[in-house]
DNA sequence: TTAAGTGTTATTGTCGACAATTTAAGATAG
DNA sequence: CTATCTTAAATTGTCGACAATAACACTTAA
């Protein structure tokens, strides 16, 4: 569960994204917005633990900010669930968790399915375009970089991005954008996840966009929901295969 | 857009039920939790009128609070789409419109839609033979108020809530219940919408019900997602032939 | 008359201090 | 030695005041 900062550094690239193409992500002017961006930084990459208590006091004199500022910050972490507060007892970073990850990947599932059929319905010809367009520079650029699956990634949530974006729906854009996808980012940065299926992926995605390029909502909710599932499961079977090499040492070492 | 009160005071009856058996929803302990409410409960009803500005001294001035505290409480409602902030500006209360009501209806059905898929495959026995019971119940009820609509109501939101708290997906029920209900509520007080589908509504529960008594989660999904689908049709019917009175009212105006 | 510029007013953002509550430590009884 | 109660420390919630920003009214120039 430790941060691979040097492997995601892409996710400055990802969030200036957000920032310049998301209608929804209001621009950071505010010192209460700052601070909360390096927190929310310093959350994703691990930086402060996941689960870790947060001290009010403590975090508001390593920024120099007062407290008052500071608690401005934390409601917009709560926000984007990756801090929780109770009453009168405070704050903690969210706990990571296998459950979560994939309570995670279920709603996404939902909501990214249903946006991507959305997507059919309303998208421009012109942002179709652009997106078939960004995916052949995907595509070349995989072949340049195959079997990393680290360039792949960012692709990964730019297409996304742009899928949920076409949707032309506010109320999906900022549950998914807003909310949801800090999160996703954690977990990726937290379970060290770069997608091992780069060139599936990129089949897929091809197939998303040739459905709503027909217009065709019910087949681009349908691959979008399956394109995620796999995802989902992919990253199931590789923590069972976890486990049962756990358990395996475990049995070697009770021998030994 | 006329707030009708004495219709809706069930709301207060959901809102305990939220806070007893949702176990995302935080105790109210601390005044800003209590303004929050009574915020909440005016924004709801339309006694502050949406897509008004909010002031802040004034607002603090009204409920004999701090402005800290006021700030503390308008943020609440922000995360749950109440209100809207821009920086150094201020907030306003959230616009209805027909748009956003659609858009509601659309995420509610992905969501709810996989919270019913997810019911069917997590809900404990028990919990399933609870929803049974409460259904009879409402059977009952509904043939003694037939045509009122308006217990039926009530029964519909928690008919809704037992399902998504049965996919005991923490995601899907804090995102469902802790956020977007809210936005229902109020466009259910802002447009005075008490479903007429009374006993079409009363049957698709039971199937849905049966569906995931029969742990059928693909069919649950489906069935939930058209009971969804069936009322925002029924309201784009409602509103289309609004519309054309209006427009026939006009033509008539012209003619006098 | 319109447009841009300027000064005033009001609103929002930020700060430090105090009050209320929880947590921790310590003392006392069993 | 454990458990409970009491007291002390720390943390969170709330308050009022000040600074920074935006909105408004007015003046001036084209």
């Amino acid at each position: 569960m430790q941060s691979k900062t040097n492997h995601y550094n892409y996710n400055l690239d990802v969030l200036k994204f957000m920032k310049t193409n998301n209608p929804t992500q209001q621009a950071v002017v505010t010192t209460a917005d700052k601070v909360f961006e390096k927190i929310q930084h310093a959350i994703v990459e691990g930086e402060i633990p996941s689960g870790s208590k947060i001290s009010e006091p403590g975090l508001a004199k390593h920024y120099q900010i007062s407290r008052s500022t500071l608690r401005e910050a934390l409601n917009r972490l709560e926000k984007c669930h990756l801090i929780e507060r109770k009453a009168n007892v405070g704050s903690r970073v969210v706990q990571c968790s296998i459950e979560g990850l994939l309570e995670l990947y279920i709603t996404r599932e939902a909501l990214e399915g249903m946006a991507c059929r959305q997507a059919a319905n309303n998208m421009s010809d012109e942002e179709i375009s652009n997106m078939q367009a960004m995916l052949k520079i995907h595509a070349q650029t995989q072949e340049l970089k195959d079997g990393t699956g680290y360039y792949q990634e960012e692709g990964n949530l730019d297409f996304h991005y742009k899928v949920i974006l076409g949707s032309h729906n506010k109320q999906l854009i900022e549950l998914i954008c807003g909310q949801l996808y800090h999160l996703v980012r954690m977990y990726r940065c937290q379970f060290g996840m770069y997608s091992p299926r780069a060139s599936r992926a990129f089949d897929e995605h091809s197939s998303i966009i040739q459905a709503i390029a027909d217009r065709d909502g019910e087949l681009a909710e349908m691959l979008m929901r399956r394109h995620i599932a796999a995802s989902r499961k992919n990253i199931e079977n590789k923590i069972a295969k976890e486990i049962t090499q756990k358990e395996q040492t475990n049995i070697q070492l009770i021998k030994s």
